[in-house]
DNA sequence: CCGTATCCATTACGATACTG
DNA sequence: CAGTATCGTAATGGATACGG
């Protein structure tokens, strides 16, 4: 019996599938849609409304990608006007967790991360002294 | 005392600053970068070779832009030729569970979505297609 | 070795107008 | 209502050459 311990497979290398898949739902749209999407069937005019900043284009877009992917279902009512709603699939289901996890800690460092910008952005970024900071930090952790 | 029931604030909202903060790390590149310096600090042209199919142009970038947001420390040899490495802060350090899930989903449905998409590209998509669908879909859901 | 600078092609995206 | 089509612009990203 072959046992190939390998629970991630390899993501670093180019044309790995998974981390094609990876990059389909790692992207501006698609995190805020499924946050959308758990609070239960939407259509796409709320969607729209509900997603500050989205355009008509990119939500067709990520929607239909989605779709594609198996994480959103798209049901259209033959009626006139359309109406169309879009319900998250069991499979998009099992990403609402990961994604909430990520939306999470966005939330949890924002001070952390604007703290590191604001200090990052007043030291000086000659070559010069990216090097001199290293040595006195080194310096600092020998004492 | 005031009991703001919010753990999430308003992500849907256009400018929220965790949408931005968001926006930081869901990209190609940034989930790679946290992982392969899970491993251990690393040099520069060791992280070109480990990530497949990243240029220099965007690793310095991504590197940048995460040591900005104070997800990684980038130490500078003053030798010749250069030395530089790279290391997960602390907070960088926080990511790398949320990301590894991320990587974990991507690895652990590349059968569903790759079914989901064949399936999707073999059907039609024509207006009335996508309608009659969502009927037959309908009349099956009420027997 | 670790970048930056430049050029260039491609894509992404928003705005708008149009259709079933 | 829920898109598609078209356009123009802006951003992205690779390739290459050069610099400290």
């Amino acid at each position: 019996m072959v046992t190939k311990q390998q629970s991630v497979p390899d993501i670093f290398q180019e044309n790995c599938l998974s981390r094609q898949v990876l990059q389909l739902i790692a992207d501006q749209w698609t995190p805020l849609v499924i946050a959308a999407l758990n609070d239960g069937t939407m259509r796409f005019g709320q969607l729209l409304k509900r997603i500050g900043g989205i355009s008509r284009k990119m939500l067709t877009q990520t929607l239909r990608a989605m779709e594609r992917n198996g994480l959103v279902r798209r049901v259209v009512y033959p009626v006139v006007p359309p109406v169309v709603e879009y319900t998250l699939t069991p499979l998009g289901q099992t990403l609402v967790e990961p994604m909430k996890a990520l939306r999470d800690w966005a939330y949890g460092h924002l001070q952390e991360v604007a703290q590191a910008r604001t200090a990052y952005d007043q030291r000086d970024h000659t070559p010069l002294q990216d090097a001199v900071a290293s040595l006195v930090q080194q310096r600092e952790k020998s004492l």
